[in-house]
DNA sequence: GCGCAATTAATTAAGGG
DNA sequence: CCCTTAATTAATTGCGC
């Protein structure tokens, strides 16, 4: 009895909610983007998204989700360098 | 009714997993999600009303058993994600339950006489 | 004082190896 | 199976009215 399970044959039709997949050239130019400015305007994320096709809530999350990931990166990657001068 | 019915593909409220879920909704600061009752009282509400006045407010959230505060978050985040979804869904795309009650982005808020 | 836009941290679950 | 990561949620800050 695992409720691992999802058996819920009853009902198939209930579209599982898809989250987007992106492709490498939409990565690549979010990632372009963020290099440049990881707090970009409205104006410039509708644009992004606009060129790369896809809803700018997209590109919004996703420039959310790169900032946590990047932090955490930097907090992986280099623990101790900055002698804080505190 | 149904075991596992979360998300709506364009839409509303995630509802929780039935009993076989984590025990612990509970982030870390103490913040916690709010309960499937007070979620679809909240969005009950807000079908008939976008915005709610102080006094609905503060009987709301004694109802539900929140904060005004939380009441008045929750309401905020709501409108900023409902109009969000007219944005991009030009006309209120709803798989299966159509409601068009929302037309008017401009619902005054109920002032004080 | 409230609404709103922008943003955050934590979490939840889809997709793919 | 598990990690990556997109999507969601409650709360916060600052701004203008």
């Amino acid at each position: 009895m695992d409720g691992t399970s999802p058996s819920s044959p009853s009902l198939p039709r209930e579209a599982r909610r898809r989250r987007l997949v992106l492709s490498s050239s939409q990565k690549d130019a979010l990632q372009a983007l963020f290099q440049q400015n990881p707090y970009p305007a409205t104006e410039t994320r509708e644009r992004l998204a606009q060129e790369i096709g896809i809803p700018e809530s997209r590109v919004q999350v996703w420039f959310q989700n790169q900032r946590t990931r990047r932090a955490r990166q930097a907090r992986l990657g280099s623990p101790g360098s900055p002698g804080e001068g505190q | 009714t149904h075991a596992l019915l979360r998300h709506d593909p364009l839409g509303k409220p995630l509802l929780w997993s039935p009993f076989l879920q984590r025990p612990l909704h509970k982030r870390k600061g103490g913040q916690v999600r709010f309960s499937n009752d007070q979620t679809i009282e909240l969005e009950k509400k807000f079908e008939t009303q976008k915005y709610l006045s102080p006094p609905e407010r503060k009987r709301l959230a004694k109802m539900l058993q929140l904060s005004e505060r939380q009441v008045k978050t929750w309401f905020q985040n709501r409108r900023a994600k409902w109009r969000r979804l007219k944005q991009e869904n030009p006309q209120s795309n709803k798989k299966e339950e159509l409601e068009s009650l929302d037309s008017p982005c401009e619902q005054r808020p109920d002032l004080p006489s």
